[in-house]
DNA sequence: GTCTATATTGTGATAGAC
DNA sequence: GTCTATCACAATATAGAC
């Protein structure tokens, strides 16, 4: 068995979901290399070995971290596929995404706060062309026959109800459930559906 | 004219409104003492004269932000008002205040969670009770002779499209509007009635 | 109350043995 | 590749003159 030299070795990939609980936890300025060490069961100065400073860490794992979200949304968007299906399909997958990774909405809000050219960098990265999105979903939306709405109002809509349960998480669990965590994840996993319907509501002539 | 003791001197009111700006704009472990004196027009060892530490100058400010936001959003929904009017007045205060303090959502989702506590906190000081907030708000909806949704999901919703485009703000500006600041406000100013308009379409039976 | 100067502590980063 | 020990510096906090 050769090993390739592309495939990280297994330390690297201990420092990699090390950083990433931490940095998602605690945010860039937050973080402790220390404690990420310690979360990988490593020493600092091995972090320093494999990436050589706190910031390049940091920069993979944001890249990681949001490189997984954003492809996901533009690919929905631009599709062929009929406008619900394609709003409950991303409501679906951007639901599920969020449900399985909590902490990465509210740690990259954060971290786009601190540096918006991170978010630049990365859409042309991943080949994001949001003109294209919302033409194509202006046209939709014409062409579904749907009250009008903008496409910036409803994009923003369609994320903020997403999202926005995971960016505030600890805050609702405090607010509407009183700090009690099933009840929460009996809400969140009433979302995908609710929020369909919601919009779909909105937007349809009955 | 004799000084009232509770009138804090013109310095402390500089040192608030400088460690306002720079917490809220860098949070707590992004803030700089440093920063805060020199936004202020003052030095460091004069912030510790006035707030003896980092963590109490910032409690001070965070209490203050929120304390804000928070009884609007209570004494509202908990009125007598017709529903409608209610969730108007919501949207139209709530997106007005933050207007006027863009920064504080993010600001305040970024410390809560950094500890959760700094908010049941503060919503006993500020005699928030939200049980009592979703009994009403669900009778409210019953009456209204609305599509059913629970009180919790339409909290989420009504709130998530308020502060969402706030809370993300740097990530909007460059994923809808490319870095045009301008157009950025221009959406900004239409919220209230899209926001409005689209609760009203998904709730009511026409 | 306000300042300058200094103490103290944290933490990111490196040197060098193994 | 992995460790221990240490550096260098930045940031909070305090001492003490005025």
């Amino acid at each position: 068995m050769v090993k390739s030299k592309e495939l990280s070795s297994d330390t690297e990939q201990k420092v990699l979901e090390a950083a990433r609980v931490v940095f998602i936890k605690k945010g860039m300025e937050g973080a402790r290399m220390q404690e990420i060490a310690d979360q990988a069961g490593i020493n600092k100065a091995l972090l320093h070995y494999y990436f050589r400073s706190k910031d390049k860490l940091f920069e993979r794992v944001f890249l990681e971290a949001f490189g997984k979200t954003l492809p996901s949304i533009g690919n929905i968007m631009v599709s062929d596929k009929p406008f619900w299906e394609k709003v409950e399909y991303f409501v679906d997958s951007y639901l599920t995404l969020i449900q399985e990774n909590p902490f990465i909405p509210s740690f990259i809000v954060q971290e786009v706060n601190r540096d918006p050219q991170n978010l630049i960098r990365l859409m042309r990265q991943n080949n994001i062309d949001f003109t294209r999105i919302f033409s194509v979903i202006s046209r939709d939306i014409a062409n579904a026959n749907l009250k009008p709405i903008s496409p910036e109002h409803f994009i923003i809509n369609l994320i903020g109800m997403c999202v926005f349960p995971f960016v505030a998480a600890p805050m609702l669990k405090a607010i509407i459930c009183n700090g009690d965590e099933e009840k929460f994840n009996q809400i969140l996993s009433e979302r995908k559906k609710v929020v369909f319907e919601f919009i779909k509501n909105a937007l349809t002539n009955d």
